[in-house]
This record gives C-alpha cells, sequence and structure tokens, in this order.
DNA sequence: TTCTGCCCTTGGCA
DNA sequence: ATGCCAAGGGCAG
C-alpha cells in the first residue's frame, strides 16, 4: 500500500535520528514493529510504500499517519524554531527530518536503556529484550516480536534483564514496569498532562532524570515543548551561544533553550542534535 | 539547598 | 592493545 504525502519528509533520517530504536534497513525496506504491527516501508520521493502485519494495510495507515506525526502543521512549526539561524540552517539542509509520536512504555524503556550508552546498543538491548519477552509476528516470510508489555517484563525482571545485557540499568527497567502495573506511573493520563506535570511523575522513577524524562515527554507524550539536553546538545549550546564561557549548569541551559526555542523546542533539539551527529560523521 | 566527583554494565572503536 | 566513550542518573560528601 502506498501513503501519498504532500510535506516535507524523510523517512531515513527520521527512522535513524536515534528516536525509534527497532527499525533495521533490509534490502532498501525499513522493518520494524510499531504499536504491535510489524511493518515494511520504504520512501521513493513523496511516496512511501508499506507492507504490514496483523492488521490489514488501510488500519495501518491510519497509525503510520500517527506515528509519523503528519498531523503537525510542519511549515508552521519550521517557521517557528526558524526564529533561530543555526536551526534554520540545519531545517534546509535536513529537510523532512521529523518527530515520531512513539508509544510510551516502549520509549520509556529505550531511554532508560540510553543511559551512559550508544545508540547501537540500545537498539541491541531493545530488540533482544523483544525476542526474549514479547510475542512474534510473521510478515512475507519474516519473523519479529511486538515489544514485551510491563507485564512481561516485570515477570522477566531484574536478573533476566542483566542477562540481556542492560547492566545497572536492569534494575531501573524492573522498577518502572512494576511502577505501571501497580498504577502509580499512569502513562496514558501523563499524554494528557501538562509538560511540568508529566515530566514530575517521570522522574519518580529512579533511572529517570531530567534528560531522559524529556526524551520520554517529546517522543511519546506529545509534549513538543520538551527539551532533552544530552552530551551533544550542551556542547552544542555551550559553544554556539555561550561561547569563551564556563559552560553553564544544566538548569541554566535548560531555562534559556524553553525561552530561546519556545513551544517546539523538542523539533528544534532533534535538529541540532541530528546536525551534530551529520557533522561528527562527515568529519571522520 | 546546590554543586562536585565518582561509580555503574557492556561493548565498539581507535 | 587498552583506554575512551557512549541520547545519564544515583549517591556521598
Amino acid at each position: 500500500m502506498e501513503l501519498t504525502i504532500d510535506q516535507p519528509f524523510d523517512l531515513e533520517s527520521t527512522l535513524e535520528s536515534g528516536q525509534a530504536h527497532r527499525w533495521k534497513k533490509v534490502d532498501g525496506w525499513y522493518s520494524g514493529v510499531v504499536r504491535g504491527e510489524f511493518i515494511q516501508i520504504r520512501q521513493k520521493g513523496q511516496v512511501v510504500e508499506f507492507c504490514s502485519g496483523p492488521s490489514p494495510e488501510a488500519t495501518a495507515a491510519v497509525m503510520l499517519r500517527d506515528y509519523f506525526r503528519l498531523d503537525d502543521d510542519i511549515h508552521a512549526i519550521y517557521s517557528d524554531i526558524g526564529r533561530d539561524s543555526r536551526v534554520a540552517a540545519m531545517v534546509s539542509k535536513y529537510p523532512g527530518l521529523r518527530l515520531l509520536r512513539t508509544e510510551p512504555w516502549e520509549c520509556l524503556v529505550a531511554f532508560i536503556c540510553s543511559a551512559n550508552n550508544n545508540i547501537a546498543r540500545i537498539h541491541q538491548l531493545m530488540e533482544r529484550m523483544s525476542d526474549e519477552f514479547g510475542n512474534p509476528i510473521l510478515l512475507n516470510g519474516q519473523t519479529r516480536h511486538t515489544f514485551p508489555s510491563p507485564a512481561d517484563l516485570a515477570e522477566a525482571g531484574e536478573a533476566e534483564l542483566r542477562r540481556l545485557g542492560l547492566g545497572f540499568r536492569a534494575p531501573y527497567v524492573d522498577q518502572a514496569a512494576r511502577a505501571v502495573l501497580a498504577g502509580k506511573l499512569d502513562l496514558p493520563a501523563l499524554v494528557r498532562a501538562p509538560y511540568p506535570e508529566a515530566k514530575a511523575a517521570l522522574m519518580e522513577i529512579k533511572g529517570i532524570g531530567s534528560k531522559i524524562a524529556d526524551c520520554i515527554a517529546v517522543f511519546s507524550l506529545d509534549k513538543l515543548e520538551a527539551f532533552p539536553i544530552d552530551v551533544w546538545i550542551r556542547r552544542a549550546l555551550s559553544e554556539w551561544y555561550f561561547p569563551g564561557q564556563k559552560t553553564p549548569p544544566d538548569r541554566v541551559l535548560l531555562e534559556w533553550a524553553q525561552e530561546h526555542f519556545g513551544r517546539y523546542g523538542g523539533y528544534a533539539q532533534q535538529y541540532l542534535f541530528h546536525g551534530q551527529r551529520l557533522q561528527k560523521k562527515a568529519d571522520r
């Protein structure tokens, strides 16, 4: 089935920008599992072609439009974050890099796993947890697994998670799974909650600090104003906006970024992050 | 209260 | 080879 897209959209940079962790490139197609659907997808110009299962493709098409945030007014967003000239330059260099609307529980686990870790290994851990504790789905002769539910991972427990290689993050994921099961952490409710409230609730979980809470908020809870500050962004902000100064503490950087980048700060952050990484890749 | 330094699992990379 | 680093956070002092 095909999706016709009448706005800036770049499948490759969007799927490979560190927001989603279960996409593999297999002969020109991206293969992944989104919200329980096995998706194989590729882009040719403004046309996106995909196969899906187990649900019918018409159902998956609706789901994918939501996943890719095609409901965003991307021109208004680009215009807003483009008030910053560095972001504007990156938007014109990489048009179509989008935020995704990922599943909150899966996103939460992925970003707990991101602590002091690299993207390749986060992908590996997410895939191992799925293979071990998720349910199999078959499509075009290939098998993938759904991402395990909180109950699945709570049942697996800390020791099993360590065995998969989560290391010191294993107890954090275990505890988060139990909090969701016990109703102490209500992720669907946080989608509707205001950003500060959602962030505070996430930070009650051990292993979720300010940065990881902001990642979960922007990628899965519809908080487009959230602005995750990681090593790349800290470096970029320090070098570009506070040159010749000692790097301000994150609290100060965050306050400044909220004010400077505004209500679509999450989009601006994604461009800064992606631009920095591509630049480094190009330098080598 | 806020800041600093150290530790934590694992593995890819130079 | 072996030390560094990786979309950080917890904890002690």
